[in-house]
RNA sequence: GUGGCUGUAGCUCAGUUGGUUAGAGCACCGGUUUGUGGUACCGGGGGUCGGGGGUUCAAGUCCCCUCAGCCACCCCA
């Protein structure tokens, strides 16, 4: 049995959940390039510093759910647990530092060794959006619209909660980290096991923890508002204005932070009450600093990835099947006949499923679980006329027609 | 990685204090209609009871291990 199951954590995707997959790509790309994001991919697999170096060693996906290996050539290779390092390497690859902004959207499979759960698997798929070389706040502003405006175009945006927040600039962030490391260290002995390893690997976690003693603790530590230098307060507020510009609702989180390391000033998530505990279906920021850490000139990014698996999960509707038309042959000579016929409606753009056996009544309820919209009834009384029967599904309706005018009656039915 | 719940036909489930050949609905296949589907009626196939081990005269029912899903923690998409 082992072997028939599907690795823990990875789902095969049959046809009718592919179609809500590929209603969310679709729609994510078709309004991403109305903002003017290209569709790139890069692989599903790069060298491990890739990812280390970026998300920071003790953040959680580098320190313990990404799937590393060594390759044949003794590589160390990793399965990408998340987009934006991995396109931003692409865009140093390619050599596109002098052309900005740059402006990329993608989507495809991310791997992260996690215990499976609703909503959370070790092979997921991610659409995902990067804004390079924009250091104005219009940037993060634009990004966020156009998450809103894709989960809006899916239906789903009712049922999500977008919250934000800043961790100021790249010295506002280091200081207040420092603060708050003084803090808790002070606190030590009140806080839970697991905040006592946060304190350790990523202080500002603490912050968002759960646990009820870590927030009478948390309830007294200085707060990161306090410790913002004044450009960081500046872009936040042009960021938060813009929003209310265009009319998009947000929750201020002051203790939202998010567990990679490269992020800088705002910080965004999309969350959901209808996923239970996986709430975040779009979750991202700025990251200025991250062109530089891979090795690049400083160059300001912006970006954010969303969960297909999860947006999909929110679809009330499943999008539905093609509807073929059903060639139904009676009979040797029809069959062969039949074969031309089809070949030529493929050939002129109609969908045609050609039942492979049986006789009339097995091929016309073949017809009808497919979803058939019409079939063409093929026997030896219309081959005699050069003609077909053509059956709409739907009415029960059928009227014999010429086989040189086929292609053009049936054209409404595609 | 930690803790808890669950696992019977393709799907959703029933299976009494362990006791004869493990059931239902839906789905599937066939027939009523050898040139007509979707409705109706009749019939049929299909289960190593997740896997392995143990207790017992007897295990789907009890115990242990294991795998998977789900839930919480953690983390995030």
């Amino acid at each position: 049995m082992s072997a028939l199951q599907p690795v823990r954590g990875t789902h095969d995707i049959l046809p009718d959940e592919m179609r809500r997959h590929r209603r969310v790509v679709e729609t994510a790309r078709d309004l991403a390039e109305r903002y003017g994001y290209l569709e790139m991919s890069t692989p599903i697999f790069e060298f491990t510093e890739v990812f280390r170096r970026p998300l920071g060693e003790t953040s959680d996906v580098v320190s313990k759910e990404m799937y590393s290996f060594a390759d044949r050539g003794g590589e160390e290779i990793t399965l990408r647990p998340e987009a934006t390092a991995a396109v931003v390497r692409a865009f140093l690859s390619a050599g596109l530092t002098h052309d900005l902004p740059c402006k990329f959207f993608s989507h495809g499979p991310m791997f992260r060794y996690d215990r499976p759960q609703k909503g959370r698997q070790r092979q997921f798929h991610q659409i995902n959006v990067e804004l390079l070389g924009v250091a104005d706040p219009l940037g993060d502003i634009e990004m966020i619209a156009l998450g809103t405006d894709i989960l809006a175009a899916l239906g789903v945006l009712g049922r999500t909660q977008l919250e934000i927040n800043t961790l100021g600039d790249l010295d506002s962030r280091h200081a207040y980290r420092d603060v708050l490391i003084a803090y808790f260290s002070d606190h030590r002995d009140k806080l839970s096991a697991e905040s006592v390893d946060r304190l350790a690997r990523n202080p500002l976690r603490i912050l968002d923890s759960k646990d009820p003693g870590d927030r009478k603790v948390v309830a007294g530590a200085p707060s990161l508002s306090e410790h913002l230098n004044q450009a960081s307060r500046d872009f936040f507020a042009a960021v938060t204005e813009g929003l209310d510009i265009l009319g998009i609702a947000y929750r201020q989180n002051p203790r939202l932070v998010r567990g990679l390391d490269y992020y800088t000033h705002s910080i965004f998530e999309i969350t959901t009450e209808d996923l239970g505990a996986q709430a975040t279906v779009l979750g991202g920021g700025r990251y200025d600093g991250l062109v530089e850490l891979l090795g690049g000139p400083p160059t300001p990014g912006v970006g954010w990835a969303a969960g297909i698996e999860r947006l999909a999960m929110l679809m009330t509707e499943t999008p539905p099947a093609p509807r073929p038309i059903a060639m139904v042959p009676l009979g040797a000579a029809a069959e062969g006949k039949a074969l031309s016929i089809v070949q030529a409606l493929r050939r002129a753009g109609l969908a045609v499923d050609l039942g492979f056996s049986g006789n009339l009544k097995k091929r016309m309820r073949r017809a009808n679980k497919v979803g058939a919209r019409a079939a063409i009834i093929l026997g030896d009384d219309e081959l005699a006329g050069n003609t077909a029967t053509v059956r709409d599904l739907d009415s029960g309706e059928q009227e014999l027609v010429s086989l040189d005018a086929l292609s053009e009656h049936l054209v409404r039915f595609r």
